[in-house]
RNA sequence: GCGCUUGUAGCUCAAUUGGAUAGAGCACUGGUCUUCGAAACCAGGGGUUGUAGGUUCGAGUCCUACCAGGCGCGCCA
């Protein structure tokens, strides 16, 4: 049972006749202990709405609300709070149905089921995956577990980068520099050198024909900018003079920050033209950028020794992101890239056209939105399509393929007016068709990640870290603390195979958790440190909670199965063991929360009180030497619950637990 | 210039979407192991929620202005 929604069923009854039934999500769980487990706070409103004292509604409110069966007498405090405590009886009860709740754990299914669409990873494939494509992996991976777990049916779907122009430079690179025996023998090791070597090409050649003079310029254009507004007149007012020199320290810092780049691309070409393999051959390649770009337009234009090298590449690529997914326990349902839809572009444009939604500016097709400066291009003036072109035929061919209620697009904040033309076109697009009309079109947004020093996580040579790398850095810094760990017990517990093992699952989930447990909105620091913390909000310490609950089993010698469905009785005579008890069954509320605004975090701090609450438990009431028989079963239950209710929810964030470590 | 977004304890972050005295974890100070994993527990100090106004029974949350950062703004994805 989920106590809250039992709670605000029973308030929406109660609230019909004061006309308030609008208010019953106004009950929510307590901040503190002393106001009860749950409080109303719907009379203050309501008073003011008949124009009546809170405190006085509140009392009516109380009389006709019928909570007998669950809750002691509610009590009325302050300017009308109704607090509400659970009765222990109840709790106790309801904590059996739970143990006997082999998969659910007491948790219901949504009483209204959607059909839920959701895109989340979408890397480029031929690319290494880097730091910037964990957050999107991980947050839409937990999301999708926990709607699913809900009752939700959930269609994910990897809409991967395979069709742009990272295979013209395969296919350049292939042409000019490929090596049969090579790619028959280790196709993906081929592949990505191949792309590696092409891309150092053309950015060594854009270093110096374009990027570099351009960052030259950008510094002469900025020098003017700040010598202007140094030149001009001090103003007479405060206030303007004030701003004219928040004006003129901004100019500086983007000088700086000019120079800085530049710094930067010069050091970047100093280290290209040290490598004398690359420079010789980048000579015989002057126009490589141009080239690629040409193989990559003939593909699209359907050449047929082209599409053939695509199709011989692609599924060694697709190993590739696949190996990575493995090692982080991540699949979807469809992997439908962008090549999936470049047959259905032309017919896009047209049947935005058929509305008259399109117009012609500057030679390129547009859609122009209400309240936006810049239009949607959805055509280039080439005849080229667009990404905005592939996203409009994505959302029709999901709508038309799967019916969903909703579409989730798990993608960073800089996109965000990105989704927000394309769900404007969308909906005009939509009018006359109500599958697109009343699709809830979501953009589940989250912030970057950083450095320590709070700068987008790079490495020193500036170039995004290594998703692989990353994994491998964790997990041999978990390994080394498993290590260090296990030697310092009397009698090592681990074999070395066995702490391996720990050590990947450590790892991994301290990556997610990390993740996991920050409002995805929010920026946030990647620190190894932090993140393998054995104490705190970590994956390591849940980890830790979860095995040190298992292990009291070994040692009692309970068979678990039986002892669930003995229905044993369950005892809550302190409050250590009340509040424990409370919280196993909160669980199925931290899970619609996250399914409500689609935040994870709520689900890292339920399991995290809970693991607190347990740890006070453990170490004030004796489980195995319980003072009777009745009271160390009832105990070993509320373990037992513990440790699945830990166990289900890290599996939701797509975190793994062990026995032992 | 316009738009989006962030600002909470020394540090990293929460705050159930307008609820009661703003909470955790690190770090710091004290206490608790001849009993189940002390990788723990208990207690304590630490705050003008960027600033100034406003809305109301009630504001970290909503509105206005300002300050400071990040991101984005027509043919990349």
């Amino acid at each position: 049972m989920n106590l809250l929604a039992e709670l605000r069923s029973r308030f929406a009854t109660a609230l019909e006749s004061l006309d308030g039934a609008d208010l019953s999500d106004m009950v929510l769980p307590s901040q503190d202990p002393k106001f009860g487990d749950y409080q109303a706070n719907c009379a203050m409103p309501l008073g003011k709405r008949l124009g009546r004292p809170p405190r006085e509604i509140a009392t009516e409110l109380v009389e006709k609300l019928g909570v007998a069966d669950l809750c002691e007498p509610p009590e009325i405090a302050g300017p009308g709070f109704i607090n509400l405590r659970v009765k222990t009886a109840r709790i106790a009860e309801l904590v059996g149905d739970a143990l006997v709740d082999e998969h659910r754990l007491g948790v219901p299914t949504a009483t209204e089921p959607r059909n839920i669409v959701l895109d989340y990873s979408s890397p480029n494939v031929a690319k290494p995956m880097h730091v910037g494509h964990i957050r999107s992996t991980v947050i839409g991976d937990a999301l999708a577990q926990v709607l699913k777990f809900l009752g939700h049916k959930v269609i994910t779907d990897n809409h991967i980068g395979d069709w742009g122009t990272q295979f013209g430079m395969i296919v350049y690179g292939y042409k000019n520099f490929g090596d049969d025996a090579k790619l028959a023998e280790a196709p993906v090791g081929e592949l990505t050198r191949l792309y590696r070597f092409v891309n150092s090409l053309v950015d060594y050649h854009a270093l110096r024909t374009k990027k570099i003079p351009e960052a030259e310029l950008a510094i002469d254009q900025q020098q003017l900018a700040v010598e202007k507004l140094s030149s001009e007149p001090v103003p007479e007012d405060q206030k303007a003079q004030k701003k004219a020199a928040k004006k003129l320290r901004q100019a500086e810092g983007l000088l700086n920050d000019c120079r800085s780049d530049l710094v930067a691309l010069q050091q970047k070409l100093v280290d290209a033209e040290n490598d004398e393999q690359l420079i010789s051959v980048a000579k015989e390649h002057a126009d490589i950028g141009q080239k690629v770009l040409a193989e990559t337009a003939a593909l699209h234009a359907g050449d047929e020794e082209n599409v053939a090298l695509w199709k011989r590449f692609l599924p060694a690529c697709l190993a590739e992101m696949d190996a990575i997914y493995e090692r982080l326990n991540v699949s979807f349902d469809h992997t439908l890239g962008e090549s999936h839809y470049h047959d259905q572009l032309a017919e896009t444009i047209a049947s935005l056209e058929e509305q008259g939604l399109v117009k012609v500016s500057d030679g390129a097709k547009c859609v122009f939105l209400e309240g936006q400066d810049a239009p949607f291009i959805v055509q280039k003036r080439d005849g080229a399509f667009l990404y905005a072109t592939t996203d409009l035929a994505t959302i029709k061919y999901r709508v038309e393929n799967w019916q969903p209620d909703a579409l989730l697009y798990v993608v960073d904040h800089r996109q965000s007016l990105h989704f927000e033309h394309l769900f404007a076109t969308t909906k005009l697009w939509g009018e006359k068709d109500t599958r697109l009309k009343d699709l809830e079109l979501e953009h589940i947004s989250f912030g970057t990640v950083l450095g320590e020093d709070g700068k987008p996580y790079k490495t020193r040579s500036g170039t995004a870290v290594g998703l692989s790398g990353l994994l491998d850095e964790a997990i041999q810094r978990a390994l080394a603390i498993v290590s260090e760990n296990d030697d310092a017990r009397a009698e090592p517990l681990l074999s070395a195979e066995e702490r391996q093992t720990v050590a990947d699952r450590i790892g991994i989930g301290a990556i997610k958790y990390a993740d996991l447990a920050h409002n995805r909105t929010s920026d946030y620091v990647f620190s190894y440190d932090k993140m393998l913390a054995m104490t705190g909000n970590t994956a390591a310490y849940m980890q830790y909670s979860y095995a040190r609950v298992s292990s009291i089993f070994g040692k009692a010698g309970v068979d678990r199965q039986q002892l669930r469905t003995s229905n044993p009785t369950i005892d809550l005579n302190t409050p250590a063991e009340r509040s424990l008890a409370l919280a196993l069954l909160q669980f199925s509320e931290a899970l619609t929360r996250v399914a409500s605004d689609y935040r994870p975090n709520h689900l890292t701090s339920y399991l995290f009180e809970l693991a607190s609450k347990y740890s006070s438990f453990f170490s004030e009431c004796p489980v195995l030497k319980a003072e009777s028989d009745e009271l160390r079963t009832s105990r070993l239950a509320l373990c037992d619950l513990t440790a699945r209710t830990l166990s289900r929810g890290l599996e939701l964030l797509g975190i793994e637990v062990v026995e032992r470590m």
